[in-house]
DNA sequence: CTTACGAAAGGCTGCGTTAT
DNA sequence: ATAACGCAGCCTTTCGTAAG
């Protein structure tokens, strides 16, 4: 294995000055920083991770935390973790999957041995447990998802509250006085599933301000027999 | 002042030595 | 024979310093 003795070595530097033209900390003349570019090229030079580590150096990698249930769309996720993973290596990182069943101790384990520089929570909870692990763990968090257990975390997330409202808004502009929504099934809303508990308050509340008779129902996502359920709950909400 | 070097430090692993 | 311990080595980064 070529290590950054060698690259120094057929550059005619030492160590550190190899070094130093890698992490571009300290200043160099041009000509030492491309005899060593060359040599490093020549030997195909890739710093060792595990060295790097050693040393303290940043690891490059993120966590991506999304525990996938029985009801995780894994289609619409799949296109979380791509998008993750392209856009973390724009800026050189590698992206670690975490999709277990016991999140928090995984999420634990990951970052006190220091594998990860960083986490991003996927499928936040409204009361979320990772969420409440970020202070201690010293670690930058950020959620997708507003989780209201810890706000000083860094969110990001559409605006659930406002599409709500607007489409109340359409609807009562149109002139509809009774609104049924169609949602995901219970058991999301149980575990505190966020934006879905967001966006029905939204409705639900928004359609209270506007005197309009709002109605939920939970049904199986891609069950196919959510027509059925909509038109019997339908009549019972009319009733 | 600029440039480059030497040495220490970091945590873990495996080998060699000593104690039981 | 086994257990416990100490130490060197792994590779890289970074501080302090010397040379030009």
């Amino acid at each position: 294995m070529v290590g950054i003795k060698d690259v120094a070595e057929r550059a005619g530097v030492s160590i550190s000055t190899v070094s130093y033209v890698f992490s571009g900390k300290r200043p160099l003349k041009e000509g030492t920083r491309d005899k060593v570019i060359a040599a490093a090229k020549e030997l195909q030079y890739t710093p060792n991770a595990g060295a790097q580590l050693l040393r303290g150096a940043r690891r490059h990698i993120l966590a991506l935390s999304s525990p996938i249930g029985r009801s995780t769309l894994l289609s619409i996720y799949s296109r979380f973790f791509f998008e993750t993973v392209i856009r973390a290596r724009k800026y050189g990182y590698d992206v670690l999957l975490l999709a277990g069943q016991h999140e928090e101790k995984e999420l634990e384990r990951v970052v006190e041995s220091g594998l990860v520089d960083g986490v991003i929570l996927l499928e936040v909870e409204i009361n979320d447990t990772r969420a409440a692990m970020a202070e201690r763990l010293g670690c930058p968090f950020v959620a997708i998802g507003y989780p209201e257990n810890n706000e000083s975390i860094y969110s990001v997330d559409i605006d659930f509250v406002q599409m709500g409202c607007r489409a109340v808004d359409i609807l009562a502009a149109k002139g509809h006085r009774e609104i049924l929504y169609i949602g995901t099934v219970e058991s999301e809303y149980r575990r505190g599933a966020n934006f879905h508990i967001r966006l029905r308050k939204a409705l639900s509340d928004q359609a209270a301000r506007r005197g309009i008779i709002f109605g939920a129902i939970a049904v199986f996502v891609g069950g196919g027999s959510w027509l059925g359920c909509w038109g019997s709950k339908r009549r019972a909400l009319s009733g």
